[in-house]
DNA sequence: CGTAGAATTGCAACATTATAACTCAATCCA
DNA sequence: TGGATTGAGTTATAATGTTGCAATTCTACG
């Protein structure tokens, strides 16, 4: 975890490095980045907050790029395939995976006042799928865990 | 957790338990558990598989209830308030609560093949929140952990 | 009782999110 | 080159969830 979400930081950095590693897991796996698979990609790592498929359109649109939702919709599932951004369900959003070459459960913390997520890498995650593994018979295959609250800037203010 | 969802046991007693649960819960609060609360909250139990809003309207309609969308989440939403019920994000669905009357983080386990879903109690959500306000500085209010995989039975067939 | 205030419900319209079905164009590969 | 595969354009529609307001029912209090 390079940047922290709440922590300020030259936001161009991870864009840059989001397409970075989006260039080179494409070539590893023989995916094609288009151009409107990429500019979503880039629109979604736009900023830390979680961002709903058709806040993309209107700028799609202002750039020439066909802005129907198939459209969005196909370029973001290409993504969450590569594994490049992450569903927020409880926010019916999307947002940029901060650790794209790893397998990993997708977690994050999501500030209800500035919206601002934060991916974590918890340790507990894992153990909570070895431990319902075990207490249940279970093969976990996918998890998701979303925690809400307040990031340390908007604690301050209250 | 007295009825494992994976396990065969009378259904019946889990749909009684959480009626009894709900009208207990109810007088407590001064809350009013309605004809037509209480039929959603039976039917959201008539199953341990999630079940999504608009699944309810017909069952509900020929049962003489209005049976228009707000009437549901209407009712979903009260129940979801006393802790009677939980929503799946990830599936758009409600399930009830098998544990209504402690507070506790949302965290189930869902069987991709036959869909049921059973709720944990795992220590690790617990430590999962205690960490993550640690690492970041922040305050959790509210944790959704939605596990899917295969269910012991379904791991047999496959 | 009887009535004011609050909570609940009925109802119509609408908003948001996501997908289906079919077409055509671009790219890849033999 | 030619045929197969993949990606994109287009239109329509499905699925999920909300707003606003009027009508009704319940509750509390005198
Ligand atoms: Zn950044
Ligand atoms: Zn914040
Ligand atoms: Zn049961
Ligand atoms: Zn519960």
């Amino acid at each position: 975890m390079t940047h922290d979400a709440y922590t300020p930081h030259n936001h161009h950095h991870c864009i840059d490095a989001a397409l970075n590693n989006a260039r080179s897991l494409c070539a590893e796996q023989g995916a094609r980045l288009t151009p409107i698979r990429q500019r979503v990609l880039e629109l979604v790592w736009s900023s830390h907050k979680p961002v709903g498929a058709y806040d993309l359109l209107p700028t799609l649109a202002a750039e020439g790029f066909n802005s129907a939702p198939p459209t969005v919709y196909r370029a973001l599932d290409f993504l969450l395939g590569l594994g490049l951004v992450h569903r927020i369900s409880t926010l019916n959003a999307f947002i940029g995976c901060s650790q794209p070459n790893t397998d990993h459960a997708s977690c994050f913390f999501i500030c209800r006042d500035c919206g601002k997520a934060q991916e974590l890498a918890a340790s507990e995650v894992q153990a909570l799928t070895a431990q319902v593994e075990r207490a249940l018979g279970v093969k976990v295959e996918q998890q998701t865990t979303e925690l809400t609250g307040l990031c340390p800037a908007c604690l301050e203010q209250h």
